[in-house]
DNA sequence: GGGCCCGCAGGG
DNA sequence: CCCTGCGGGCCC
């Protein structure tokens, strides 16, 4: 059974859940850019100065986007408290997706709003998604936010693998509809 | 301290 | 190659 492999993958340690054991390809085959599952060298509470630091140890990939995924799935997520429709509960988390803000040149500014509807049709959305219909976790890394005392006062910690239990549309604090995802902390890590 | 804008790395 | 995004620094 999947949960049963995942635990043996987990007692193993890091570097043991990648891509191609969980996706069931060949090593060749597996993404050498998104692995899922723990980064060898990078044990959970391992803390980044910089989002480009953690991005180059293939914590997460990607230097400025909340989630980093393929088609396949998501690998990792970034919560900075950059959308007010989160919420932290340290081993419960609701997470929002990705878009729906006005984006200033170039990208989006930190406090942003919503200021129109997400979708389930946004890639990284839907690779999110992905997840929770196949099982699979996703690295969750969190950034300063000062206002979830489970984040790091300065720079970017890895927290560890957590499940993605649903994925849904719900109407967001701004009135505008979001994807929210609900993640739960893998047991015994 | 806040706003502005430049830039990096991924993915299609 | 082009576009995007839960940075980040610099300038006011």
């Amino acid at each position: 059974m999947a949960m049963e492999r995942m635990r043996k993958l987990l007692a193993a340690g890091p570097g043991y859940m990648d891509d191609a054991s969980l996706l069931g390809l060949s090593t060749s085959e597996a993404d050498p850019n998104g692995r899922m599952g723990h980064i060898p060298g990078f044990p959970i509470g391992t803390t980044f100065s910089s989002r480009k630091e953690c991005a180059n140890a293939r914590v997460h990939g990607k230097t400025v986007a909340g989630i980093h995924g393929c088609k396949k799935g998501a690998y990792s997520i970034v919560l900075s408290g950059g959308y007010e429709d989160d919420t932290d509960e340290g081993d419960f988390i609701l997470y929002t997706g990705t878009g729906g803000r006005e984006d200033s040149f170039g990208g989006v500014s930190k406090n942003s709003p919503q200021t129109h509807d997400q979708s389930f049709k946004h890639p990284d959305n839907a690779a999110l998604a992905e997840n929770a219909r196949t099982g699979r976790p996703v690295r969750v890394i969190r950034g300063p936010n000062g206002h979830s005392p489970y984040a790091p006062e300065s720079g970017y910690r890895y927290d560890g693998l957590y499940k993605v239990e649903r994925a849904y549309l719900d109407k967001g604090a701004s009135g505008f509809m979001i994807c929210r995802f609900e993640l739960r902390k893998l047991p015994d890590q």
